[in-house]
RNA sequence: GUGGAUGUAGCUUAGUUGGCCUAAAGCGCCAGUUUGUGGCACUGGAGAUCGUGGGUUCGAAUCCCAUCUUCCACC
């Protein structure tokens, strides 16, 4: 149940509530596809970097360890300790990651394991079962994410696909929510945009997927190497469509600099690997940009990463001691630097919805959002 | 002092019947890429007058002479 709280122009400050807790919105989702945060996370240090939401994958958890093997351990929250909400990525995304090791046709995807290269069919129903036996918070829809760029009328044919599937998805998650041995009977259904860059047909199927009264609406296709003009203008075409009592999501995304710029464009919830995958990379987030933490000139530099930063990391290490964690290769580096970005992240969010509170996330947008994505 | 071995990029090494060497690799260094995670990844760059000085040769990291470094053995 989203409740919107204030609007500052069309950025919009609110909460979503769930069985499994209530999300300040902007949120920003945490990234955990195989049921772990990369890294070395555990449920206990979640709460440190002040994770509302975790995302995780249905076609990751299918493959390895199985969705009725979780289902049979209690399902998702019981087996990875994390009490909080989660939603799980319906497997759509994997149509365009792992588009060498796929066909499609109406019925849904087949798919090449990538671990074992034996063959796996998901569909929309398919996709409902997994997550259902999974028992995430939300569900997301079974969709195709097109790569970019897409031919019109291949982008035309695939997003009237997705509606069929989203309907079969409704269809299906009904059914499920009704049976007695569901694990979750409150799981919610989020639909997915696409239309690819095309304005005309991004705004055609919001419409159509507006209508299916769903819990929440995202959407996808987009950071898949678009340039961001088309993303924003896109976000700015769909917001005045996707009903305004809803939250809105948008998938995969981003840069500190994009999610600002979601945010004015009245986007509530976001995910990304980046500040993940970028942390394994000695890529580290600060308010004045990002820093190398494999560079050079760390590498007598006792200062924490980010002078004043209250994340774990901070708290305790120098830039000298991560640097060398990072260049021994020990573990111990990469759980330090994604503490960091995703404490940095997870910030940011909350940096956000002060400043819709106060009223000044004009200034706060105008003062970040370029200088987050710097390079320094 | 005598005999032997050794010397090629910051480090560790490859290359020594003279020509494909305007010298190669790994690590390190530097830079870039990363957006619903097939990624602890990938791409690129800088960096060496081959210990030094002579010589032989059309041509030398490679052969010869001298010299220095380091190591080993013997006295």
């Amino acid at each position: 149940m989203y409740k919107l709280i204030k609007k500052q122009g069309n950025a919009r400050r609110g909460e979503f509530t769930t069985v499994h807790g209530t999300v300040q919105t902007p949120a920003f989702q945490n990234v955990a596809t195989c049921g772990a945060i990369k890294g070395g996370l555990s449920a206990y240090d979640l709460k440190d970097i002040n994770c509302q939401v975790q995302l995780c994958n249905t076609y990751h958890l299918h493959v390895r360890p199985g969705d009725q093997l979780i289902k049979d351990l209690g399902g998702l929250h019981k087996f990875t300790g994390w009490d909080g909400p989660i939603l799980t990525d319906s497997g759509g995304f994997q149509v365009f990651s792992l588009a060498k090791l796929r066909k499609i046709r109406e019925e849904g995807v087949d798919f090449n394991c990538h671990i074992d290269g034996h063959h796996i069919f998901m569909g929309p129903e398919e996709s409902m079962r997994i997550q259902s036996n999974l028992g995430s918070t939300i569900a997301m829809a079974f969709d195709e994410c097109v790569e970019n760029p897409a031919p019109y009328e291949y982008a035309k044919q695939s997003c009237e696909r997705t509606t069929r599937w989203l309907i079969r998805c409704k269809e299906e998650m009904n059914r499920l929510n009704s049976l007695p041995d569901t694990i979750n009977k409150n799981q919610l259904l989020f639909g997915i945009n696409q239309g690819c860059t095309y304005d005309d047909l991004r705004m055609k199927h919001m419409e159509e997927i507006a209508k299916l009264d769903l819990d929440g609406y995202a959407i996808g296709g987009l950071a898949v190497g678009e340039p961001k003009e088309d993303m924003y203008r896109i976000i700015s075409a769909v917001d005045p469509i996707a009903p305004a009592d809803k939250i809105r999501y948008l998938m995969g995304v981003g840069t500190p600099g994009n999610i600002i710029e979601g945010v004015y464009r009245g986007v509530d919830l976001f995910d990304c690997v980046m500040p993940s995958r970028n942390a394994r990379h000695g890529h580290l987030n600060t308010w004045n940009g990002i820093i190398n933490i494999n560079n050079a000139k760390y590498e007598r530099d006792e200062r924490p990463i980010e002078e004043g930063c209250n994340c774990p990391t901070c708290q305790k290490h120098s830039r000298a001691y991560v640097r060398h964690l990072l260049k021994a290769k020990e573990v111990l580096g990469l759980r330090l630097c994604v503490t960091h970005n995703l404490y940095f992240y997870n910030n940011l969010m909350q940096e956000i919805r002060n400043a819709l509170d106060n009223d000044t996330f004009d200034e706060f947008h105008d003062k970040y959002v370029d200088i987050l994505d710097t390079r320094i």
